[in-house]
DNA sequence: TATGAATGAGCATTCATTCAT
DNA sequence: AATGAATGAATGCTCATTCAT
């Protein structure tokens, strides 16, 4: 009998297996012999497994979302300040050394989604961007049921998802620095967003 | 001193002669043949009023970025009110077929600057975002001083900057209404930031 | 023996559930994988019943070879002129739909002989020759012993196989009108051998 | 000024510098780098004064049916007999190595223009067919002034042609031998459309 | 007997920029 | 000042066939 394998498995052990050249190279930098190599299969393989280049890209920005949704979970439960949870929520793509390098790709996802991008993409992009706006609203409404927020925040999230998007822009086409951009935006809106009544 | 003038002259008169173009078909898609032949020179002679491709379509960016402020300008100066004048500011890049082309072509821009930006184009960038960010300091502050705003909004135009940018990138990737965004935006931070005592 | 005849059996089915798909794809654009698929076995099936993809072409070819040759057979039968005869002997090929999506088969693999061809395709092609060539000297010797034909014409029918071959090619490359051109040459060549004596 | 490069002339040279690698690899197996380097230029140049690959062959195979068609002339006027004259008219495509080399170039041209023939590909066609319709008309229409045919044997030359086409194809398809086939064929044709009162 | 996972060679084409004239 | 001929690097994808199980 012939070999079966787990399709999905080893496509995803093809992804992993290329997550780093990925992030050191680049979308764009990265050719279909480079991943064949590091996965140490054959060129023809890739194809077995992914559509085409593109959709190996998909597969691992894919992950890095996930950890990056798993990572703003947390922040919802955490025992902290709503306005300390929005710091975060900004914040966090901007935390570290690696995350700054999965930005980059991310960014250059983007910017491929800005010119060229596929149905596959939007799709894409619209489901990222409903995972965060929920993930946001239910940081607002839990702000609002702690008496932190006035009421009327909860319709902000939309506009804050767009916000973050348009920091990821700004830290590389203007040098923003992105911890400061959220400092005082959150400083000043939370100055009018905050229930009077202390809690 | 009359060859400077000149110079700056052709320079000036290639950009124009292209910018139809460059909305047909985008940065990616131009060539400098086309330039070349659109502008009635040689492909040489491009080079000697132009470093490169790239300094001929920022030539022809800031023609319109030049258009997109002086419609900001009389904006301020309308005499509507504030909360029109914001959505004046955010929507007015939405607004016809023809800003629709512009605003294409500043988005493949804005893609470019994203991966490959280079050190002009960062400076480009921030000088837009200071010259935006002035007007829009300009219509808080008078906002203000027509008691329509609470002083507290005045520390936000950095962010509505921000906002305006990721507005530009969702309407493609995210399939965004603008309009419908901007509104709603509006909407709900105007119940923040109107000043109490009614006008 | 029942093993070997249910060999030749499944190789039989193998071919003749791919007709169609042959005839859709052509020879070139039809994978392993869809052979593979159609025939409801697994690709490496296939190399237990042909040596190669090549050789269920020419499985599937002979077949329709050997109904060509089952119709030109009727031919010589049927009561009609050794003129009629030989206008169906060449304008078969064109007639229906039908004949004209297996004659594109023919001729790919005819393409493919002339410039790839392996031993097996020219004892292939020498062989089909011989057939033709055959059924047209049965043509021809009938016409002879009815009185139609003049003795001369029985040394003909090796040249007039050359000419349906240069038809089907022909027929593609210039665009040329299959039974118009069949008509004129036998209009002509007619006048040259029919028997003095009319029948 | 700039240099101005006589375009039609540079590109015949490319095309004639190339003729012999052609001859050797044939059109498939001859890439765009090989020509490049042959014709001592860089590939992009090639692409200065050819559309692509095809039309480079394109371009010397027009010079090869022009070297072709210019022997048939000479045929023509040779004192000769007309079944002589026809002889070579069919022949001549076989005689030497150097011409048994460019047919099959010209095999392999034929090969693609039967299964992949592009619009240009068929115009080319039909200009050679007419081309030596044309002259064999002429050879033709000599033997009858010159009583050597009787006057059915004019509207011949059509299928001739065709009958010359599968020589060409089964040369290769059935390792036909040309000249034997030919001299066959104009033994018993010649015994058909010979003038009967001897010149 | 049946299978299906793995393979890997091979190639046309574009276009910004230069620099000799 | 103006020109335009020349350049050359760089890469995704297909599919017939094999062979371990």
């Amino acid at each position: 009998m012939a070999i079966i394998v787990d399709k999905e498995k080893k496509r995803s052990d093809i992804a992993c297996s290329c997550m780093d050249i990925l992030l050191q190279y680049g979308i764009k930098n990265l050719t279909i012999s480079q991943i064949a190599k590091t996965a140490g299969v054959g060129k023809g393989t890739i194809y077995e497994y992914f559509e085409n280049k593109e959709d190996i890209v998909f597969e691992i920005i894919t992950m890095f979302i996930a950890v990056h949704e798993k990572k703003l979970f947390e922040i919802i439960n955490q025992n902290i300040s709503t306005k300390e949870k929005m710091f975060h929520f900004f914040s966090i793509l901007f935390d570290d050394e690696n995350s700054h390098t999965q930005l980059n790709i991310y960014r250059e996802f983007l910017a491929i989604s800005m010119t060229n991008g596929t149905r596959e993409m939007i799709d894409f992009n619209i489901a990222c961007r409903e995972k965060f706006t929920g993930i946001l609203d239910q940081i607002i409404k839990d702000g609002i049921d702690n008496n932190e927020l006035r009421e009327e925040a909860q319709d902000l999230s939309s506009a804050l998802i767009t916000f973050k998007l348009g920091l990821i822009v700004e830290t590389h086409t203007v040098s923003l620095d992105a911890k400061d951009e959220i400092s005082r935006f959150l400083e000043a809106l939370f100055t009018l967003i905050e229930s009077k009544e202390e809690k």
